[in-house]
DNA sequence: TAAATTCCTACTAAAAAAGTAGGATTTCAG
DNA sequence: CTGAAATCCTACTTTTTTAGTAGGAATTTA
């Protein structure tokens, strides 16, 4: 068979990984299940979100070294947001567990690696434009926090409701 | 060995792929050096760039069977771009050898997928900041064409000769 | 003290990425 | 008309990443 015949197989290269999903979802669902403080089981999250729940312990295990949750062991026990929601920017979550936001290595900030190809990088079109293209996700990714995402997240909820 | 002691290797996940990115630097490297109108060599193009010869032959056939250039076979033969600079779009570059542009596949234009953890786009908070990150990154990709590359790096090489 | 919970280590299967290898085919110059 | 230069085509390999799974140790609290 060609190599080339995949044709109903849809590619997902490149995006975020489910890792990085579920982890989003998993703050977001400690946030607005906690209302009076306590925490919010794997267990919960995992069943309320409908992700494997092996697989979110391992991402909260990531997310807790990270300082973005903390945890209470034993009964009653679950984790909590480490930080405040305002605090917890997409750029830093998605760069924790996904890597680096940037198109190339060569203009990330975080996780910069000189470019294989073009020697100089100040005479490099490609270089100019995925600086920009980094510069305008920065520009939402940084200014968008995890309180930003719950208020959202409620309002649309509000919405359906009506 | 614990698996997060891998501290010294550099993370280049979900970044645009080698592939597209010696896919780029090919269509720049045909369209400044064929300036007289003849063909440019994958063998000149995998040498002036320093892309592996095997690796690019492929990546062209990809550019031609999209397109974005044609090919002529024997001595004096090569590659030629397939439209004008100025109709080739980086987004559609990038579509077609690297994937969907959107980080997440529920807000993709061309490859969409439903996602599978939120049940209802609409109430989804994530899925309203992905496409938000999604129109920011298009702006610049589907506004950027290979005639616009072209004109950058000419301009920066001049820059540098001064 | 027992149940509920996080914590920790190790393993696996599937897919994608980055090439490599070898030769068939076509074209043109001499 | 022949040989060199180029594209074209098929298949394979190696490495890395992803997305889990499995099993139990440690801790906390009712």
């Amino acid at each position: 068979m060609h190599y080339n015949s995949n044709f109903f197989f849809t590619i997902f290269a490149r995006m975020l990984t489910m890792r990085t999903r579920y982890a989003l979802r998993a703050l977001i669902h400690i946030s607005i299940e906690s209302k009076d403080g306590g925490p919010v089981s794997a267990s919960a999250i995992a069943e309320g979100q409908g992700i494997s729940f092996k697989f979110l312990e391992a991402i909260l295990h990531d997310l807790k070294e990270a300082g973005f949750v903390v945890s209470k062991k034993g009964i009653g026990g679950g984790y909590l947001l480490g930080k405040m929601p305002d605090a917890i920017r997409l750029a830093d979550v998605i760069r924790t567990i996904n890597g680096p936001i940037a198109l190339v290595p060569c203009v990330s900030l975080n996780f910069y690696e000189p470019c294989s190809i073009c020697p100089d990088e100040s005479k490099c079109a490609l270089h100019h434009i995925m600086t920009e293209v980094r510069d305008a996700t920065l520009a939402i990714l940084e200014t968008t926090s995890l309180s930003d995402l719950i208020h959202r997240e409620k309002k649309l909820l509000k919405r359906k409701i009506k």
